[in-house]
DNA sequence: AGCACGCCGACT
DNA sequence: GTCGGCGTGCTC
C-alpha cells in the first residue's frame, strides 16, 4: 500500500442490497485490515458488520466513511472461498454479503442496538451500543507449584497432592474428582502453591463420548471396484464426480469410509454430508470407531456457541473429517479430498429460504473449485444424475448386490378403483390382521403432504393433467376450475371422464387423518402407534416411537416421511403403502419421480430381520409406471420412462428452470407486480433472443401463506446460460415497490 | 433489513 | 391544530 494513496477497501454487507460499498481505512487499522475479516463500518445511520473483500480504487461518486473496527485477528474465509461465495451469488442472483453471512457460523456477527437508560437529570436517553459477537469459552486451569513450601491441611493438601502429581487440571474436572471446591482452590493460589490461568476449550457436541474401535470391512468386488476408481481418482489430483448407485443395503457407507481413509493417507480432508440430522449420530458414530483423526460435526441442532468452536476446529486444521447437513458444505476444510453427498436425490439438500443453494449442486462445484473426489450415493438418483453419469459427465459406480444377501421383500400392488372410497382394501385388511395374529409389525406408510385437491376416475384411474406441462391440475373451489400451477391452463370440471368417458369422477386430496381410527375399528386388539410431525413434537419424541417400536409394544405403526428412511425396523414384516396417489398427483414434475424414491425406501423398511418381508401398495394408479418399476425394484425401468417423459416436455436436465414469486398483502397489487415483471421478462427475452419460456405469472398452489398472497412466475431454459442472462437483466432493470417482495429460486425443487 | 422523511385520519 | 399511520427511498 502507498503511503500517499488512501487506503480504500470494498466491504460486503449482510443485507438485501445488490453490489458492495467501499470505506477508507483509517491509518490505525490500516497494516490489520485484510480480505476475509469482518469489520465494523458506520451505514446509514446506523453501524453494521461487514465483510472486507481486498483493496480497492476509488469509487466514481460519493463520499467515503471510515471503516470503525477491524472484528478479526484472523481473517474468516480464504480467496478461494471467496471465490466459491461470489459463485454462488452470482448462480442465486443473491447478495453477497447475505452469502457469506449464511456460509459463516452463526451468531458471529455485531450489531448495533439502542437501549433505553435514564441520564442523570432523570430523562430518558437512549444508549447505541453493540450486540451479539460469538465468543470464545475459557475454563480455569490450575498449575502446582512444585517447590511451594506453603501447605494446606484437609482436603486443600489432598487436592494439591494431586495437582502435583498431574501437573495442571482444570477447575470443572477438579470438582468431578473432589466434590465442590472452590475455596480450596482459591486458598491454594493465595498461598503460591498453585498458579491460575484460563484455557480455552471447545463446546463440544458429543460431550466427549466413547465410540470404540472398528476394522475396515472386506468389501464385495463391486464395493472394491468402486473404491479402486475413487482412489484412482484421488491419486490423479483432479476433480472427479462420481454417481455412486448402491441399492440399499449394498454397503455405500463402507465405500465412502474406505474412500475417506485413501483421501486421509494423503493428507487430505473430507467432507460428509447427510440430508437429516437425524441420521447424524450413527453415522458419527461409525466414523468414529473407524479413525482416530478430529471429526467435527455441524448441523442446525447446534448451539450457536458448539457450532462456532466445531467451526474453528475445522478452520485450525483439528478436524480433518466433517459430517453435516446442508450447511456443513461450507465447513471452511482445507484440502478436501473427498466430498460424499449421500442419499444424494433427497430434496433436503435444497435451501428453500434465504440464500436458496442446493448443497448437492454446490458440493460439485465446490469439489471443482478444490480438485476434490465427489461421490454423489443413492439408491434411487435423480434421473438428472443418472443422465449425468449415461453422458459421461459423472463417473458411474455401481453397487447392485445387498451385502448380506438380505433378499428383496415381496411386492404387490393392490388395484384400489375396484373398491371406491374405501381406506383399506380387504386384501391389505386381510395381511394386516394376518400379520398381527404372527407376531410380526406392520408400518402403514401414508403421505400428508396431499393437499392440492385434483380430480381422479375412479373407474379407469386417470387423473386431470395440463396439457402442457404435464403436471396434475389442481382444482380451485373458489374458481370452480381446474388449474396448472406452471402456465395457469384453467379448465371448467368435466362431467365425465376425458379418457374413459364414466361419471365417476372424484375430487381426492385429503382424508388421510382417519387411518389410525379406522384402523382400531378393523383390529380393535392390534397395539397402534402413529408417527409424523405432530404425534413426535419435542425432544425425544421421535426416539420414543422408534423405542417402542424395537421393544415391540407397538404392532402397528403409522406414519409419514419420517418412517421412509434410515432406520432399521428388524420386526417390521409387512409394510403398507396408503398414499402413493397423493404423492404421485402432487402439481409437480418430479412427482414421480418422488413417488418412486418414497416407495423404494419404504420398501426397503420391510423385512430386514430375520423374516421375510411382505410390501403392499394400494393405489387408483397400479399401472403407473413410478409404481411398477418401485414394485419391480427396476430403477433402470423408472429411469428410461421418466427421462424419456423429461425430453417430450422439457424439463431437466433438458430444461433448466427458475422460479420468480411475489408476495403482497393486497392481492391486486402482487399480481399488477407480476404481470409488469411477466412483461418486462418477455421484452428481455425477445430483445436478447434468449431461448426461455415465461410462463405465468399464476397464484402460487398455496395460496396465501402468512397473510401474503403470492404469485408466481416459472421459466424454462435450454441453455442454462440464457435463463441466466434474463435474470441478470430482469433483476437489473426491475423495480417494484417494497410492499411486494419478490425471491427468485435458480433450480426451485418446491413450487409449493 | 432498518431508519428517516413525508403526507393523510382521530385525538388533546 | 398535532400524534402517528405506513408508503417510498437510501444506505460507501
Amino acid at each position: 500500500m502507498q503511503t500517499d494513496s488512501p487506503h480504500i477497501v470494498e466491504v460486503a454487507i449482510p443485507l438485501p442490497l445488490e453490489g458492495s460499498f467501499h470505506y477508507l481505512v483509517p491509518e490505525r487499522l490500516s497494516s490489520s485490515a485484510q480480505a476475509g475479516k469482518r469489520v465494523l463500518v458506520p451505514f446509514g445511520r446506523r453501524k453494521v458488520t461487514g465483510y472486507l473483500l481486498g483493496d480497492a480504487d476509488a469509487p466514481g461518486a460519493g463520499e467515503l466513511k471510515e471503516v470503525l473496527d477491524i472484528l478479526d485477528e484472523e481473517p474468516l474465509f480464504t480467496a478461494a472461498e471467496l471465490d466459491f461465495y461470489r459463485w454462488i451469488a452470482g448462480y442465486y442472483l443473491h447478495p453477497l454479503g447475505e452469502v457469506i453471512k449464511m456460509a459463516l457460523p452463526a451468531g458471529i456477527n455485531l450489531v448495533s442496538r439502542y437501549r433505553c437508560e435514564q441520564s442523570e437529570d432523570g430523562t430518558p436517553v437512549l444508549k447505541e451500543y453493540l450486540a451479539g459477537g460469538k465468543s470464545v469459552r475459557t475454563e480455569r486451569l490450575y498449575t502446582a507449584v512444585p517447590d511451594s513450601t506453603l501447605r494446606p491441611r484437609g482436603k486443600g493438601l489432598e487436592i494439591l497432592e494431586y495437582l502435583l502429581e498431574v501437573g495442571e487440571c482444570s477447575g470443572p474436572q477438579l470438582r468431578e474428582r473432589f466434590g465442590p471446591c472452590t475455596a480450596q482452590l482459591g486458598r491454594l493460589v493465595e498461598l503460591g502453591a498453585a498458579r491460575l490461568s484460563q484455557r480455552e476449550v471447545y463446546r463440544d457436541p458429543f460431550k466427549a463420548q466413547e465410540y470404540g474401535h472398528d476394522a475396515p470391512l472386506p468389501l464385495n468386488p463391486s464395493q472394491a471396484d468402486a473404491l479402486a476408481k475413487v482412489s484412482a481418482a484421488l491419486e490423479t489430483g483432479e476433480f472427479s464426480p462420481f454417481l455412486l448407485h448402491g441399492v440399499t443395503g449394498s454397503g455405500k457407507t463402507e465405500v465412502y469410509l474406505q474412500s475417506i481413509a485413501v483421501a486421509l493417507a494423503t493428507g487430505k480432508s473430507a467432507l460428509v454430508l447427510v440430508p437429516e440430522i437425524a441420521l447424524t449420530p450413527q453415522l458419527v458414530g461409525r466414523f468414529k470407531r473407524r479413525f482416530d483423526c478430529g471429526i467435527a460435526v455441524l448441523h442446525s441442532g447446534l448451539s450457536d456457541g458448539e457450532r462456532f468452536d466445531e467451526w474453528r476446529r475445522i478452520r485450525r486444521g483439528e478436524a480433518v473429517i466433517v459430517i453435516g447437513a446442508r450447511s456443513a458444505l461450507f465447513a471452511p476444510l482445507q484440502r478436501v479430498g473427498v466430498i460424499v453427498v449421500d442419499e444424494e436425490h433427497e430434496g433436503s439438500y435444497k435451501q428453500s429460504e434465504g440464500v436458496r443453494y442446493n448443497a448437492r449442486d454446490l458440493a460439485l462445484v465446490r469439489g471443482k473449485q478444490g480438485k476434490a473426489v465427489v461421490l454423489l450415493g443413492s439408491a434411487t438418483p435423480l434421473v438428472t444424475s443418472f443422465h449425468a453419469a449415461q453422458t459421461g459427465r459423472l463417473g458411474y459406480l455401481s453397487l447392485p448386490d445387498r451385502v448380506r444377501d438380505l433378499p428383496m421383500p415381496e411386492t404387490r400392488m393392490l388395484d384400489a378403483r375396484k373398491h371406491k372410497g374405501e381406506i383399506f382394501l380387504p386384501e391389505l385388511i386381510e395381511a394386516m390382521g394376518e400379520n398381527l395374529d404372527a407376531g410380526g409389525q406392520t408400518l402403514l406408510f401414508l403421505n400428508r403432504r396431499g393437499f392440492a385437491t385434483y380430480l381422479v376416475c375412479e373407474t379407469c384411474g386417470h387423473v386431470l393433467r395440463c396439457p402442457n406441462c404435464a403436471v396434475t391440475l389442481t382444482y380451485h373451489r373458489i374458481k370452480g376450475k381446474h388449474v396448472c400451477h406452471y402456465c395457469d391452463f384453467t379448465m371448467l370440471p368435466p362431467s365425465t371422464c376425458p379418457d374413459c368417458q364414466s361419471g365417476a369422477i372424484t375430487l381426492l386430496g385429503r382424508g388421510t387423518e382417519r387411518v389410525e381410527d379406522q384402523v382400531q375399528t378393523l383390529l380393535p386388539d392390534a397395539r397402534v402407534s402413529r408417527m409424523d410431525r405432530d404425534s413426535t413434537r419435542g425432544k425425544g419424541g421421535h426416539a420414543r416411537v422408534l423405542k417402542e417400536l424395537e421393544e415391540g409394544s407397538v404392532d402397528i405403526l403409522i406414519g409419514t416421511q419420517m418412517i421412509a428412511k434410515g432406520h432399521d425396523f428388524p420386526g417390521v414384516t409387512l409394510v403398507g403403502v396408503l398414499s402413493a396417489d397423493a404423492s404421485l398427483n402432487l402439481p409437480d414434475f418430479r412427482s414421480a419421480e418422488r413417488t418412486f424414491q418414497l416407495v423404494t425406501q419404504v420398501m426397503g423398511r420391510a423385512g430386514r430381520g430375520d423374516k421375510p418381508g411382505r410390501v403392499l401398495v394400494q393405489t387408483l394408479a397400479p399401472e403407473h409406471y413410478a409404481l411398477t418399476h418401485a414394485v419391480a425394484h427396476d430403477y433402470l425401468g423408472f429411469y428410461r420412462e421418466e427421462i424419456a417423459f423429461r425430453e417430450e416436455v422439457g424439463y431437466p436436465p433438458f430444461a433448466h428452470l427458475a422460479a420468480l414469486t411475489f408476495s403482497a398483502v393486497a392481492a391486486g397489487q402482487g399480481e399488477s407486480v407480476a404481470d409488469e415483471a411477466a412483461a418486462l421478462l418477455r421484452r428481455i427475452k425477445r430483445e436478447a433472443r434468449l431461448r426461455v419460456e415465461v410462463l405465468g405469472p399464476v397464484t402460487a398452489p398455496l395460496g396465501k401463506v402468512r397473510g401474503r398472497f403470492r404469485w408466481q412466475i416459472l421459466l424454462k431454459g435450454v441453455e442454462r446460460a440464457d435463463l441466466h442472462r434474463l435474470l441478470f437483466h430482469f433483476r437489473g432493470g426491475f423495480s417494484h415497490p417494497s410492499t411486494v417482495r419478490l425471491t427468485i429460486d435458480v433450480d426451485p425443487v418446491d413450487m409449493l
